[in-house]
DNA sequence: CGGATTTGACCGGCGC
DNA sequence: GCGCCGGTCAAATCCG
């Protein structure tokens, strides 16, 4: 079941089950989130992954070999040959990728504070995006995950994180406490979009200081729909946590444009797996629905526009104070 | 002064 | 084989 409850990364070895999960965390401005995780077919067979349109399960490639991370060995594959000595430790053409979650939030600032610390170790602009992508490695000792940021093309406010690897430690003291250690994640993980939402979710939970989730998990049979309902409670105001550069005059609420539904408050959470599966919680004022990504990597959560109809979960659930 | 950031160069993959 | 491109390195610089 721990591999179960791990599905989005299990192909990767092994290890804390929401270390990756960590991962994914939106910010307090944020509003919406972009998931995409790798899954392996064969770690975590999937009834969910019928869909190849938006969200399909398994799309990440089984390498089998995912275990550059257990062994503490860096794939990096591309390293200066600076020394002839160096032998490329994954010689099979690129079969141990790593496990790969972007993060798309809308926000005004860059840098996401998902509780880890992160060294910034390049810049580049790639094409077809004129905004820079800035490149971080995680300055934990030993911990090879790296994440690049950079914001999108078409929405300056929207910021595409995009994680790479698994941590091999807790989010550093200080940054975040985190209580709730027991918190319970997805505990069925028989759908892997579950298993997304854990990451997603887990990712929440490391931005606060107190989070309380339960979730009421729910896949009638034969239904494409699963439910997941979220109560979901911080008791910090987080925002002196981040790390990123604050206009804290410029608390000009977010402004829905077409993706997104603000809120700074407890909202709602809508994957919506088409046609496989719709998940509906409360989390962070967004709205999350699966999609393939296009390669081998595959899980992708877009964001969607709020029902508004389902506001009713603002009232019912959570108090997800995102903001200040 | 130590750690973080900046930035140009370098490297490897990939397409033509 | 060559050039483009994304990703990384590392020296220089910045900053607390």
């Amino acid at each position: 079941s721990r591999r179960l409850a791990v599905g989005a990364i299990s192909n990767q070895g092994d290890e804390k089950p929401d270390s990756i999960s960590s991962l994914a965390r939106p910010e307090d401005k944020s509003s919406t989130v972009h998931i995409s995780l790798p899954f392996d077919p064969n770690d975590a067979p999937s009834p969910v992954s019928a869909s190849d349109d938006d969200v399909e399960i398994g799309g990440g490639r089984s390498s089998n070999t995912g275990d550059e991370l257990t062994h503490g060995d860096d794939p990096e594959s591309k390293r200066r040959k600076m020394d002839a000595t160096i032998v490329d430790a994954s010689p099979i053409g690129k079969p141990n990728r790593e496990p790969r979650v972007v993060v798309q939030t809308l926000s005004e600032v860059d840098i996401l504070d998902d509780g880890y610390r992160w060294r910034k170790y390049g810049q580049k602009v790639v094409k077809g995006n004129p905004n820079p992508r800035s490149y971080y490695k995680c300055t934990n000792a030993g911990c090879p995950v790296r994440k690049h940021v950079e914001r999108a093309s078409h929405d300056p406010k929207a910021v595409i994180t995009t994680y790479e690897g698994k941590h091999n430690h807790d989010v550093p003291a200080g940054k975040t406490v985190n209580h709730d250690t027991s918190m319970p994640m997805v505990a069925d993980v028989s759908n892997n979009i579950t298993t997304c939402m854990s990451a997603a979710f887990s990712g929440f939970r490391k931005n606060c200081d107190t989070m309380v989730i339960s979730q009421q998990y729910t896949q009638p049979e034969g239904s494409n729909t699963v439910s997941l309902d979220l109560g979901v409670g911080i008791s910090r105001n987080h925002s002196n946590a981040t790390t990123a550069p604050h206009r804290s005059s410029l608390r000009e609420p977010i402004q829905s444009h077409q993706n997104q539904s603000i809120s700074s408050e407890c909202s709602n959470v809508l994957i919506q797996g088409n046609p496989l599966s719709t998940l509906h919680g409360n989390l962070s004022s967004c709205i999350i629905y699966g999609s393939r990504e296009g390669k081998d990597e595959g899980f992708t959560f877009k964001t969607a526009p709020i029902d508004r109809s389902s506001d009713i979960h603002y009232a019912s659930t959570g108090n997800l104070v995102m903001g200040p």
